[in-house]
DNA sequence: CTGTATCCTTAAAGATACTG
DNA sequence: CAGTATCTTTAAGGATACAG
């Protein structure tokens, strides 16, 4: 993107992710790795993306510690790293919100275990069960910085204003 | 993006995904509705990020249904719908694998359940129990269409040719 | 405060030719 | 096949001024 805003000064894990792979292209590419896609042609004829991007998402993708390369010099193939391999829920959850939004429950890629056995909606959990996005809450953690804590709090006085500005008036 | 490709022929949830929500501010901007941002100066200061570009994303948002525009129209609020809320597994777990592999496990945003209880690293589940990353298949779906399905098929065969050239030979 | 309208800059995407 | 090196295009991002 033109004028690329440094994200890195956002304290914040979902930005520094997008950092390293918030872009179309590396994201299918990853996909593509969870695939079984290894070789440069592969990736480009599936993803139809020009050689010197791939190229470039390729080296930033090794360098990041995503993929490695691999095989000789002259054919290599690229494989997702443990690091890479971790991103599959975020991915699988990623896809099934585009199954159920977009793709209308029609998915083009079915995902399942090994077994052929369907993987289920992604959820989240905690000791205590399942948590409903509505009862997700959000604080400072140990890597808060100042910003991040002044953030909260002023987003907390917020919302002691907005709902019940009876008293005070 | 500049020459931006049109994803929506990839067949893929996952490209469809991203082509609603697939740029850092559009990601980010949910992120801060999740958080409970609701204004529009406030995701602007949050974010840093310029006003045309928030308006911009803001009615792209609310166009394809993620959030709504509620309130006064001279200071209206913007809220998640359920499709946005729905993102939340998919941006948790995004947030996660920042906090492992980029912020070392020292995360500047914790998340909980309303209890204060840690919401647990998100993991792929099926019939059969929890599914590792390595276990996770990919097969054409009921919305795939000629060229998804030889996409597949392929990947097959190359499947069947790298691993056991032995007896072929 | 919440935008809209302009203008400008720039870097990302793509096409193409070429190399080991 | 797997890139690298250039060149061009273009649209996204940002700044600013202005409006309701």
């Amino acid at each position: 993107m033109p004028g690329k805003t440094d994200l890195s000064e956002l304290n914040c894990s979902l930005a520094r992710t997008l950092e390293v792979v918030g872009d179309w292209w590396t994201l299918l590419i990853i996909r593509d790795a969870f695939l079984g896609v290894r070789r440069f042609g592969d990736f480009q004829r599936s993803l139809g993306i020009a050689k010197n991007i791939l190229a470039t998402r390729l080296e930033r993708l090794t360098a990041s510690g995503i993929m490695t390369r691999a095989g000789s010099d002259a054919r290599p193939t690229y494989q997702l790293t443990e690091r890479g391999r971790e991103l599959m829920p975020a991915m699988v959850a990623l896809m099934q919100w585009g199954d159920k939004w977009v793709s209308a429950n029609n998915p083009p890629v079915a995902v399942t275990d090994d077994k052929g056995r369907a993987v289920a909606p992604v959820r989240l959990r905690s000791a205590g069960g399942e948590v409903s996005a509505q009862s997700v809450r959000f604080r400072p953690g140990p890597g808060a910085n100042a910003r991040t804590r002044s953030f909260f709090r002023e987003l907390e006085a917020a919302r002691n204003d907005a709902p019940a500005p009876a008293g005070s008036r």
